[in-house]
DNA sequence: CCTGAAAACTGCACTGAGTGCCATGAGGGG
DNA sequence: CCCCTCATGGCACTCAGTGCAGTTTTCAGG
């Protein structure tokens, strides 16, 4: 396996950590993963028990060594993003980074797809890594979408949008063994989203209407028994207000 | 706290299983959910330690004791549909019976949020449960779009947006503590859903609704620029062909 | 009311994850 | 050479979860 690690906070990684991670998936297959204890993995590693948790806090963090290196790199795309670029779209690239980072290791990914899908222990917890992707998407989106009507609401859709289809092209591949074009794959899926909720093909030219389709749907809601002047009072202020001037 | 529990298989509820949620519930806010042991729940319910792991798989079991019984719900309305079923609408009504799960008992679910919103382990857990939920949609939806270029795809991403918005609007309504109008918030986020992937508008909220006094609610969606007198009529008409008679 | 069997309950011992504490040993100035 | 720091190792402990065996409860049939 090629080390799949990262270093923590600065400079040199430790190889303590690379042991650990090679010694638990040369256990995993063959043991599976709950019949593999950490005094297994240590053991093969050389290392002393305590030193495991050392490096992960628990023994399903060794599974998934390099989602919180992608997770900041995630975090640092979205923060250095600036205020002209499509929100949508850019939440689409930030999901190509966490295809990166599988597509770096095909082997590896492989690998740890046959466990998660095996093991439901593993499998809440990548829903737990998942959760964190799509709460740095979700918060990006938040504050683009600030001004807008419904603008947290949508933030959350998207995003949970965004990362459904990533994971239905990123599957996909894995499944397929790691052949197979994955960006090609993630750029149909993530096609899809934007179709429905950002602004469309790449914007050629960003006129006075900024945004898409779905940018142009109000949803209006009122008591039955309402006055019909109340209903037209909402929905005009909804035409004036949120969009740009 | 009433029952929020769900009688097993079929017949009696054992009062056991009751006690030991009671216990849990009463010892969980005073000295959090981690510095509670399993043994202080049964010590308090006045049971057997092994009585608990017969009635909760584990100990995170007994915050969520009534998902099992609405998973099982959603699965057979999902199953009940008919062909001429808008699969979208199918979808959001499914999401309906969750929120309404959460509805009966709104202290003892506010109380829930609290702990899984503080306690990473029961965030984890219940990212799980939400996780088969969402799967239970993109089945049926998988289903239904089966025929349709991009179906999987489709499916997976419809059923994480309606989850989503279903989430957005029921967590908006636990952090008001359970008061404000669950149904009508849950209405108005699903309303976006719709209107991006699903066919036409909404016909009047359907589904069980049996809340607070602003009860009868209609949700309206129209483009931002479509003429008033066409949002006009289409409230009329919500009023003239009331949804449930 | 008695009886026998099945099901439910309890106690006990065990595995394994995760944590706190302290000793040790290696490097790096002074 | 000594001291300081820090990474590591070892040890003991808590607690979740499981398998097993013994006991009680339930209940059907007589």
């Amino acid at each position: 396996m090629s080390s799949p690690s990262a270093a923590p906070g600065r400079g040199a990684k430790p190889p303590i950590r690379d042991a650990l991670i090679a010694a638990a998936f040369e256990l995993f297959p063959e043991r599976g993963y709950e019949r593999t204890t950490v005094d297994d993995i240590v053991a093969l590693a050389g290392v002393g028990r305590r030193s495991f948790f050392r490096y992960f806090p628990s023994k399903e963090d060794v599974v998934f060594p390099d989602h919180e290196r992608c997770l900041a790199d995630m975090t640092a795309f979205l923060a250095a993003s600036g205020a002209d670029d499509e929100p949508v779209r850019r939440v689409c690239d930030a999901a190509r980074l966490v295809l990166g980072m599988y597509a770096e290791n095909p082997a590896f990914s492989v690998q740890r797809y046959r466990l998660t899908k095996e093991v439901p222990g593993l499998r809440a917890y990548e829903l737990s890594v998942v959760w964190r992707y799509e709460r740095a998407l979700a918060g990006y989106l938040r504050g683009r979408f600030a001004r807008r009507a419904d603008g947290i609401l949508r933030a959350d859709v998207v995003a949970a949008a965004v990362v459904a289809a990533h994971n239905n092209a990123l599957r996909s591949w894995l499944r397929s063994h790691g052949r197979g074009d994955a960006g090609a794959e993630v750029d149909h899926a993530l096609g899809h989203v934007r179709s429905a909720f950002g602004a469309g093909p790449p914007p050629p030219a960003p006129g006075p209407r900024s945004d898409g389709p779905g940018d142009d749907v109000v949803v209006l809601v009122a008591r039955r028994d309402a006055p019909v002047w109340r209903v037209v009072q909402e929905f005009e202020a909804t035409r004036t207000a949120p969009g740009q001037g």
